[in-house]
Parts: structure tokens; C-alpha cells; sequence
DNA sequence: TATGCGTGGAC
DNA sequence: TGTCCAAGCAT
């Protein structure tokens, strides 16, 4: 897109003075204010930076520090993660959530492999034709890792530019002469995005000024930069103004608006699930089955267990589907009660102990019935295990 | 454009 | 303990 001559960003009306004053303002407050992570470095690994990415998204970083750890600790190039089991991944992945980023990210060390000489490609369309690679993260490796002018725009970044940019939008009659944030006429009849005082940015429109952003300034610092500012201080609520660098230049806070933009989503129903599942032992070895009812993420092992229909007796019931899989015994008595979510969904889940004679189980399934397996307590931790069977053995006190 | 995909932290 | 919440990618 050819630049407009003048003072002004052709997208969205930024003066220059204005787009300089936010650079420098936010590169300053970075240099002072920047968390130490294992994945910052002064010479960024590539591999690195996409495994903390694709770990990072729709997860904090406190969550994910240690598992980045180990996982570079395991896995510390392309290569090596390329010639990894999928179980192995998926084991390193437990706990983390959203598992098809870790099936994702082992088919994209493959594919570079395959395609790319085990490196990381540094065009953005190679990059998003990546599994697992969108639009901000593949903003986020060409800009951190190749230090190239792109922009990434996360949920941080949403928030800081809608606050940053707002406009309010006029009261009157909307037609076609209604202008968007960016300064382009809305489509007639298309509904204002936001609560509807105010005129939020799209994607695209947010896109064209982190864009504008990033350029001619040092990259990876800049996002980085805008990126933490909304971590750390331009929060969804409760933001920090008093000690923000860009309070001066927010439109949000100089309208007093920052808590109420962006507007929410709407957060679907939750749906509520009584799952029950059995602790069953035998001589310090554990009966785990892979992903098969509904609260286990597929792929990973969880202990054996099904959802409780509502006004159903737990104990009862767990008791009459482990008899129908061949498990006939009794449950004994209940361990423990954890909660875990699928999505929008909460699953309580009950456990209950109980010991079986291994040799009364073959563990070749049958047909329609899912794969089990007896494992040494020890070798727990290498499977990809299912919450509930994680949480209940990280926090059940008694040997087993 | 809407929905499914996990989890842990704040309150 | 229960409830709410975050905000990327694939489909």
C-alpha cells in the first residue's frame, strides 16, 4: 500500500508525531520494565521462540515457563523434536491444555524436515501454511525471532490498540458517511462493532496499525513491548493508568472509558458433568485406558471412569459401567474430588479406589472398548495422562 | 463468522 | 468451594 504523502498514516489517520511519541515511549518503558523469560535471549533461537509461542497461546506465562523448560531441555532443536513419539510429546504436554497445539507442533518439525531444512522459514505465508501457525504467531517469529517489521497481534496487543485508538462514535444518524476507526466508510447497515458508544478497530483494521507500529523500530522489542504493556499494565480490568507510558496518548483513559473497552465477549453457558473414575491398583502398578469417555483429551491416558447421568448414584453407577468393560469388582471407597474443564464445560469428577487382580485383565481392548494398560506408578509421569487421573495421583497422599 | 479445544488463577 | 475469565488456531 502506497504511503500518502503529508503527515499522516494512511490507514488510520495517526499523526506521525503521535505514532514516534508511542515507539518511544514503550521502548523505553520496555527497556526498564522487561521480564526476564527463558525464551528471551539476546540472540533469539528460532525453534525456541516457536515452542514458547505456540505454548504461550491461550496460556499464561506462568503456566508455561516450566513446561517450556522441559521441553527444550528434551527436545532442544527441529531435529530432535522431528524424531520425537507423539506420546512422548503429549506426555511433556500434560497439564498444558489445548493438545492439538502439541500434535500440531510435532507435524510442523516433520514438515520442516521435509521441506525446509529443519529451519524455520522466514516468509509469513510458509510460516501460517505451518500447522499450528496463524496470523499472530507467525507475527511473532518473523518479528522476534528475524527481527522483520511484522505485526503480531495478540489479545495484549487488541486491548492496548482499542484503548490506544478509540473513537467515539458520533450520535448521529449512521449512513454510509460513518466512518470506521481507520478512517474508511463502514458498509451501510453493517452494525458498529463494541458496546456501541464506541468505535472498536477489527482485526484487520488493528493489523494496519501494528503494522505501522513496527516499522522503523527494532521489532522483536517493539512487540515484545506492547505485548507486556498489556500484561502487565494495561489490564483488562483495573488497568494501571497512573503509571502507563502511553496514558497521555490513550484515547480510552483521556474519554475515562479503559475499563469499558474492548467490550467482553460473551461467554457461553457453562455446562456442568458428573464424571466418576476408579482408581484401580494392583501390586504398585495402575490401570490407565486411553481417551475414551468424554473428559479426557484425546490421546492421553486417564484413569478408567465414566460421566454420571444426573440423579445418578456415583459409586453405583461407576460400579455398573466398570462391570460392562470386563472390570467387575466394587468400588471402594472415594479418594478424592477434582474438577477439570473441557472448553466451557466442568467436569466434577469423583474418584474411588479400588484393587483388582491383574491377572483377571488382558490388556489387548476388545473391540469397542478403549486401550488399557497397567503401569508402574513410577511410569506415570511419561504417559500423557488425562486431569483426572494427573491431579488425583499428584495429590493422593496414600501409597499405592 | 461461530464453535470447539484445557487449564490455572483471581476473587 | 464456586464462579468467572483469558483471547489463538482449526474447522
Amino acid at each position: 500500500m502506497p504511503r500518502a504523502r503529508g503527515s499522516k498514516h494512511p490507514a488510520d489517520g495517526l499523526p506521525r508525531r503521535r505514532v514516534a511519541a508511542i515507539q518511544r515511549r514503550l521502548l523505553r518503558w520496555y527497556a526498564a520494565h522487561r521480564r526476564r523469560l527463558p525464551w528471551r535471549r539476546a540472540r533469539p533461537d528460532p525453534y525456541r521462540v516457536w515452542v514458547a509461542e505456540i505454548m504461550l497461546q491461550q496460556t499464561q506465562i506462568s503456566t508455561v515457563i516450566p513446561y517450556y523448560e522441559r521441553f527444550v531441555a528434551r527436545f532442544c532443536n527441529v531435529a530432535a523434536l522431528a524424531a520425537a513419539d507423539e506420546e512422548e510429546v503429549l506426555a511433556l504436554w500434560s497439564g498444558l491444555g489445548y493438545y492439538s497445539r502439541a500434535r500440531s507442533l510435532l507435524r510442523s518439525a516433520r514438515l520442516l524436515i521435509e521441506r525446509h531444512d529443519g529451519r524455520l522459514p522466514r516468509q509469513r505465508d510458509l510460516l501460517e501454511s505451518l500447522p499450528g501457525i496463524g496470523r499472530y504467531t507467525a507475527g511473532a517469529i518473523l518479528s522476534i525471532a528475524f527481527s522483520q517489521p511484522e505485526p503480531a497481534v495478540d489479545g495484549n496487543v487488541r486491548r492496548v490498540l482499542t484503548r490506544l485508538m478509540l473513537t467515539k462514535q458520533k450520535p448521529v444518524q449512521r449512513s454510509r458517511c460513518q466512518r470506521t476507526a481507520a478512517g474508511r466508510p463502514r458498509r451501510a447497515g453493517a452494525p458498529a462493532p463494541g458496546a456501541g458508544r464506541f468505535s472498536e478497530p477489527t482485526a484487520a483494521e488493528l493489523e494496519v496499525r501494528a503494522r505501522d507500529l513496527v516499522s522503523s523500530v527494532p521489532p522483536a522489542d517493539f512487540n515484545q513491548a506492547i505485548m507486556e504493556l498489556g500484561a502487565l499494565v494495561c489490564r483488562p480490568s483495573a488497568p494501571l493508568c497512573a503509571t502507563c507510558p502511553l496514558s497521555r496518548v490513550c484515547e480510552a483513559r483521556r474519554l475515562g472509558v479503559q475499563e469499558q473497552v474492548p467490550s467482553p465477549r460473551k461467554q457461553p453457558a457453562t455446562v456442568r458433568q458428573s464424571r466418576a473414575v476408579a482408581l484401580i491398583h494392583n501390586n504398585g502398578r495402575v490401570l490407565v485406558e486411553r481417551a475414551f469417555s468424554p473428559g479426557t483429551p484425546r490421546g492421553l491416558w486417564d484413569l478408567p471412569g465414566t460421566l454420571i447421568p444426573e440423579n445418578s448414584e456415583p459409586r453405583r453407577h461407576l460400579e455398573r459401567h466398570l462391570r460392562s468393560q470386563g472390570l467387575g469388582t466394587r468400588v471402594g471407597a472415594r479418594l478424592a474430588c477434582v474438577e477439570h474443564g473441557i472448553t466451557f464445560r466442568r467436569i466434577r469428577c469423583t474418584a474411588y479406589e479400588t484393587v483388582l487382580d491383574g491377572s483377571a485383565l488382558s490388556e489387548s481392548p476388545a473391540a469397542g472398548r478403549p486401550a488399557r494398560r497397567w503401569v508402574e506408578r513410577s511410569h506415570l509421569r511419561s504417559l500423557p495422562m488425562g486431569s483426572a487421573a494427573r491431579r488425583l495421583l499428584a495429590s493422593c497422599r496414600r501409597p499405592i
